[in-house]
DNA sequence: GATAGCGGTTTACCAAAGTATACCGGTTTG
DNA sequence: CAAACCGGTATACTTTGGTAAACCGCTATC
């Protein structure tokens, strides 16, 4: 239970998984990314990949000769490993919507009486 | 994305997937729920339990005939498609587990200087 | 010399999530 | 008759997550 929940503190919020999926298709810099992950603060952007990065799921690479400063994202190898997880989530959440459709909305809130 | 996002909002918080895990052993009563996940307050626990019960995740039983009236809550059959899904989140989890404590704490903040 | 882009930080604010505590009517147990 | 358990609800509060907007020094472009 442990492990599920670091997970989900890792993973959850609104815009964790957007950045990462932002990277996948290889790196990005700052501005780039914001334009990626629609709706984004710059503010949130910098805070998400603060944290993605000392959980290292990213890796921040700065060029520093160059003027102004460039900063560029990348996927860290051990990002990597969440494409099963993410796999997973898509996966379950298709099949849960297809569920929803299909259930009668009503059923799902009344109450089930026993004898 | 939207698939990983609507599963997200279900599962995530701090109290949902700890409650589902609860179920698995078969149904329980409120309070007994309420022992199992320890630290949830009653209304969390009601307030959770609601949700996950539109979703479909989760059946209320209600035994009328008894007084005081029984309540009993039982994972649905929807709810067990779920296990995948925590297993990929538990393995993960203790994936990244490991890879911390290995990691030296510092390289994850330190910024990557690129010539 | 003004404008726009870069990679952010700062400040202020708001809403959602979660906690703490008390309370309810009814029932069994001591 | 008091205490404890049942399945919650009500009220008030704090904490966290997220938004909005302005601002910073620097540089390349028009």
């Amino acid at each position: 239970m442990r492990a599920v929940r670091d997970a989900l503190d890792l993973l959850g919020g609104k815009w964790k998984l957007p950045i990462i999926v932002g990277l996948v298709h290889g790196p990005k810099r700052f501005k780039q990314l914001q334009r990626e992950v629609a709706g984004i603060t710059a503010k949130m952007l910098s805070k998400e990949l603060k944290e993605l990065e000392v959980n290292g799921l990213v890796t921040r690479y700065v060029q520093a000769d160059a003027a102004p400063v460039a900063v560029t994202y990348a996927l860290a190898e051990h990002g990597t490993t969440l494409y099963p997880v993410i796999e997973a989530l898509q996966g379950w959440g298709q099949q849960h919507r297809r569920f929803i459709m299909h259930a009668p909305a009503v059923a799902l809130a009344e109450p089930v009486l026993v004898a």
